[in-house]
DNA sequence: TAGATTGTTAATCGATTAACAATC
DNA sequence: TAGATTGTTAATCGATTAACAATC
């Protein structure tokens, strides 16, 4: 799948990259250099470097990287020059935040429709959108084109939603279940659990 | 920091195999192998081997690992043998979400107070929390001995909510907002980001 | 015992860093 | 020009994998 063989650990700082591009942007700045990037993240200017000479040359030397040049060819490079239509499934506390999040905005992604199985909840509203029967998740899906869905049911659940969204043509899943799910190898999948996270972070304690 | 040499890398997957090993559990099991974690989580079994040798050993030949034995392990190696109260500050979707989970349970983390500046939301509740005053999250953090931290606050906010924390003793936090913190070396930080994760997926879409 | 699986070593693989010529 | 910073190469560092003796 890869289109070329750029290490899957530089394409995921490059999102990192591109939100403290547009920081710098809304700071009104036009001009960066590997070095203040770097200090910023807590990152090499070598790493940057290095990581963005994958993809072509952005930068101008003695001078740095044009800010808004530079966060444009990032976006290119991540396809999301565009905006990726997402669908929910789940509409409990963490998919009813998500589908109200305002940070998809002006970063390639918006919340497109809302999915949950239980009754009390179908038709009601959740932020803009009104939550759908689970049943049509295949057909909408498909005829929206959607390949980007979120998954955010109780872990029980988590696989057969999965199984669901990549038959309707998903082909990258942000998973907030708490369980690995297993997928064809065509399919992307990243995982979000605060627990993980936390627990990664007692071990220092 | 390191109490000893353990590769952090090592650390961040210790969680990983702890959830497994609750869900095997879960599911009645008993006994697992490295083969057989491994194929549930998408890592080698010398890997997972490996990753546990660095703490000791606590499998047996032929047999492979005792589940509950191995998860009693992580869990003191990880700290989560315990519970820790978390405090949340921002009482919008993500930290209301976040008060409501119930994901916490049983993997040694708790949700102990929230907070927020907003007029309209101090004194409200969110599931069984009242949101308190963000002008007394430094007493309060303080007085309760809470390390452990989760920051859902707009952007423009979450280096200021940050630097209290630290100074009411605060030592992990978990960082919802759409930016990079600077903290001191012995402060711990991970990040949820969900765009993030989404971007680093469309490059391969 | 025979079969299975660990813990560990050595080999391989990949990622990061340092250094510098090129050049804006 | 002098100073700064890139893109890239080579060296270093670290992580993963393969293999196997030990042993349950």
């Amino acid at each position: 799948m890869a289109e070329k063989g750029i290490p899957d650990i530089v394409v995921g700082r490059l999102p990192i990259y591109l939100r403290a591009l547009q920081r710098m942007r809304a700071e009104n700045r036009h001009i960066t250099s590997s070095q203040e990037l770097g200090e910023r993240l807590g990152i090499s200017a070598a790493q940057i470097r290095k990581d963005l000479s994958q993809f072509g040359e952005f930068g101008k030397q003695g001078t740095g990287y044009s800010i808004d040049f530079l966060a444009e060819q990032i976006r290119q490079i991540l396809k999301v020059d565009r905006v990726w239509d997402i669908a929910v499934v789940g509409a409990g506390d963490i998919g009813s935040a998500v589908a109200r999040y305002q940070g998809f905005a002006n970063r390639g992604m918006r919340v497109a429709m809302i999915f949950d199985n239980d009754p009390g909840k179908i038709g009601q509203k959740v932020g803009s959108f009104t939550v759908q029967d689970i049943e049509q998740i295949e057909s909408a899906v498909r005829a929206a084109g959607i390949q980007v869905a979120m998954i955010a049911t109780p872990g029980a659940q988590a696989q057969a939603v999965a199984d669901l969204l990549i038959s309707a043509g998903v082909k990258a899943i942000l998973n907030y279940a708490p369980i690995s799910l297993s997928v064809p190898e065509n399919v992307h999948v990243q995982y979000i659990d605060p627990v993980i996270h936390l627990q990664r972070m007692t071990y220092y304690l």
